[in-house]
DNA sequence: CGCTAACCGAGACGGTACGTCCAGTCTTGCT
DNA sequence: AGCAAGACTGGACGTACCGTCTCGGTTAGCG
């Protein structure tokens, strides 16, 4: 059932979440580029020794720390339309993304473009389960004849996503609730004039 | 009319040029992490000294570098049909982001979520001009009534382009042709399965 | 008589020797700098808390390894020659010197410049008993009528080891049989050209 | 003449000389072993990457700053009497070795039993100028006669210069006046009791 | 045609963070 | 209690890169 006692000093429980929290704080007050892991250690009263023995570079401390904070994982709406799930989720999504967090998310982005390391983390404790949970909502929408069937769920879950991350990052517009409402609203009935204009 | 002819020597066109082929060499052989003025310097045979003297840092030479790569802007295919206009542009965009180019661009993203500058230089330089072609385009399209005119133009835009830069930032899926007329179909054509549903 | 049973597991004897055995070759492999708590611990077998537990710091296990090699003391050659005594003494002296001993201990009287219990270890424990045993010979000779008996002991043996320990840290020169014997010698008979030349 | 104009920003002196002094007073202070690069680095004002740009490590430093301070070599003092010669320049020596300097240059000779490099700089510009100085006086004496022509001169001059540093390094003993002329007056009248023991 | 201002290459420099290493201490649970 | 395993603090190490700063030498174009 737990987990079988090894030899040796167990690794502290506090040590590690010492370190998670300050470098939670330097994300906030200083960007992840700017904070050391220097600072960290001194924050934390972490040895620099320890934090490099369980972590391979800031980067690593920061993407823990950083999914420690979001603690739950967005639930799934399921209000029984289709339209609502959607706008529920990305609202949430929306919501994070105009905070503090967001800005922590969007230079570990950045980061992932140089670090392929960090870029794997980022895909496979931040981008996929958000995708996951969109393709479920996606999925039932589909199955109640809400959404087109036609349409690859891949696909599907970008055109929904892509744009918040598109504002998130190039910055050209803002994040806000009107707008969000504007985007699942084209994106659900389409940009062409004419239905029959679509063929694909 | 011409530059007011200042005294003393005039800055040598050679030795910009020199540094400008050396980063974009360096951009594509090590990234723009990697890169560093000092090898910059070693490969042009232009001092650091004069690097810093014409540009603030690495990033300011490493886009003008890309900018002078870029040559021509994407023309406006203009073919008569929205869709086909749209297709062309984003097919352009597409090949540009799969290829060198593209990783160069995501890192010139990435360092503008911590450099205020650089977010703002490829604001100026590589975002807006793509969106404002792709604006002319749209304001063509809803004019010969091909595509909606009850949709937001900036919304249209981001809806768009949105999901190419996902993909380009995100690495979750590939950005072939398939694709490309896959997501611009949908968007086209809408995610909800009746015209009707859309509301908004 | 024997010692008083104390509470609790005693000491193992066998983890003692493990260390010094362990130490013992990583002196002579690595030298005492090189050499590593760590890897006492991990070559012995004894864990790193065991062997501060015992000795205050590598050094000193150092010092009891280096010992405990040493085995006899050197003898008492006492031939009936006051010369062959000392030849006796000084070229066992020597052929410790020129082995791989003879390196180990000189980082050790290295070490003893900057730390004064290394330096107080090795004069209780190397330095004296040789002392002692060169002034044994000393006085022998000086009994036998053979050595001056005007000359400060202490300045005898000085002048007698001095050019030994001398050879052995600054490398200047071999330690080799010939060199030993024409040290001895002109110590013995002196450098003036003239007897009288002296008269002290 | 003087050196050929080299390109670039020349190296600066200052810097050279503010590393050397603080280096000199860190030695003084705090010993060899205890100096850090960093603390020579604040006080001199000179950064670290410039430190270790034109020194190995703060050994060398050490050893240049020492040898700085040391200026001018010993004086052969030449007096006529072979036996006023070596009591001058050993008495010199001895006073260099009583003092601060003495400390500083014993834990060098110290280091120099686990680093080559140490070992071979002390050799060059320490060692060995002391060692041909007493030479010269040697040859000296022995042109005259007063001096021995049967004796390796290397081993007299280990003979007078090995006990002083068997005293400074094991300090089983003071290196006062007395002590001094008690060794020299030893090491010419030679230990054994008649001239005639000696034969070699 | 020579003066002079601005240019430029070379490279030293201060500063700052990095990631590593080792000494020595402390904390488990087993023997 | 002793002990192996191994986590932990503290602090120096040597490296790397950034952006600034001298040097000496060069190169227009004005006077």
């Amino acid at each position: 059932m737990s987990a079988p006692p090894r030899p040796g000093r167990p690794r502290s429980e506090q040590s590690r979440q010492s370190v998670l929290r300050a470098a939670s704080e330097l994300l906030r007050e200083a960007g992840l580029r700017a904070m050391t892991t220097e600072e960290i250690a001194n924050r934390s009263g972490v040895s620099k020794a320890t934090i490099y023995k369980w972590w391979p570079n800031k980067y690593a401390v920061a993407i823990e720390a950083f999914l420690g904070e979001l603690m739950a994982e967005a639930p799934d709406p399921d209000t029984g339309s289709a339209r609502e799930d959607i706008l529920g989720v990305i609202r949430g999504l929306a919501h994070f993304y105009s905070g503090a967090s967001g800005r922590v998310f969007a230079q570990l982005v950045g980061e992932g473009q140089s670090d392929t390391t960090v870029a794997a983390e980022l895909q496979a404790h931040l981008v996929a389960p958000r995708r996951a949970l969109m393709r479920t909502v996606w999925d039932r929408g589909v199955a109640r004849g809400e959404l087109r069937d036609d349409v690859d769920p891949d696909v599907a879950v970008d055109l929904l996503l892509g744009p918040l991350l598109y504002r998130l990052l190039l910055g050209h517009a803002p994040l806000d609730a009107p707008a969000i409402d504007a985007i699942i609203g084209s994106a659900l009935g389409g940009l062409a004039a004419e239905r029959a204009y679509h063929q694909n």
